[in-house]
DNA sequence: CGTATCTAGTGACGAAAGTCGATGCAATCG
DNA sequence: CGATTGCATCGACTTTCGTCACTAGATACG
């Protein structure tokens, strides 16, 4: 799996030649890299990841309405976010009613804890 | 540490007062969720998080010129992003001579990862 | 000293993101 | 049925991002 690139010292052939002989890294996880940055970039924002940590911390689901009063952005603008989460897959909705309910999905950032670990 | 919001059934008052009682989530994080926002914007692009995994499998210091030809952008680019992740924390630079080698900084990514966990 | 090489920075430009107000749509209440 | 409420979407605007060609600095070579 890993790849484990001998490193030459670079202390000659400066001029001439390329340093280095062009390493051709393995693309095995090129796939694997879109995804976790897709992932990456939709906790990429505070007011997307304090929301991650609040629905985080309630096991249960959480209702919008308890979510818009704990930021400084209109409802809209929140709504915008939990989309963005949405479609990155780390929480899904659930309507009841009038209302709507967030929970996380904790596989896609499992994915990511994985690789950072 | 953690809050224990207290769900309600949300299934009567629709109509009047406000559905819940603004809940007053306790900003003890609002610094460190914009900290860790940072570290995942940092990574929330393909190419900056192969170049960590690229940086991380070497335990050593990997010199630029050995990561330009792994990836299908121009040089100056390559920099940009390089210079994202410094800005971030997640990777240092050193030059020695005339090339520049790179390393990570484990502790930007392990704070994500402890939030992650 | 002049030249070649490696890397960072600049300027430009189209694309995407974050934000808000306004609107639309269901569902519920009276 | 009509009015109200909760949430999503739309349109517009400003800011940020990703990318490239070009240039600038520093260092090494001959």
């Amino acid at each position: 799996m890993n790849v484990d690139l001998q490193l030459e010292p670079k202390t000659k052939r400066a001029a001439g030649a390329p340093c280095c002989e062009p390493v051709v890294y393995p693309d095995v996880d090129r796939d694997k890299a879109t995804r976790l940055a897709e992932v990456a970039k939709a906790l990429g924002d505070p007011i997307r990841l304090q929301l991650v940590d609040v629905l985080r911390r309630h096991a249960g689901k959480v209702c919008v309405c308890e979510l818009v009063p704990l930021f400084d952005v209109s409802q809209s603008t929140l709504s915008h976010h939990l989309k963005k989460l949405r479609d990155a897959g780390i929480v899904d909705s659930e309507r009841q009613g009038l209302w709507a309910y967030y929970y996380v999905l904790p596989e896609a950032l499992d994915e990511l804890h994985g690789w950072l670990g």
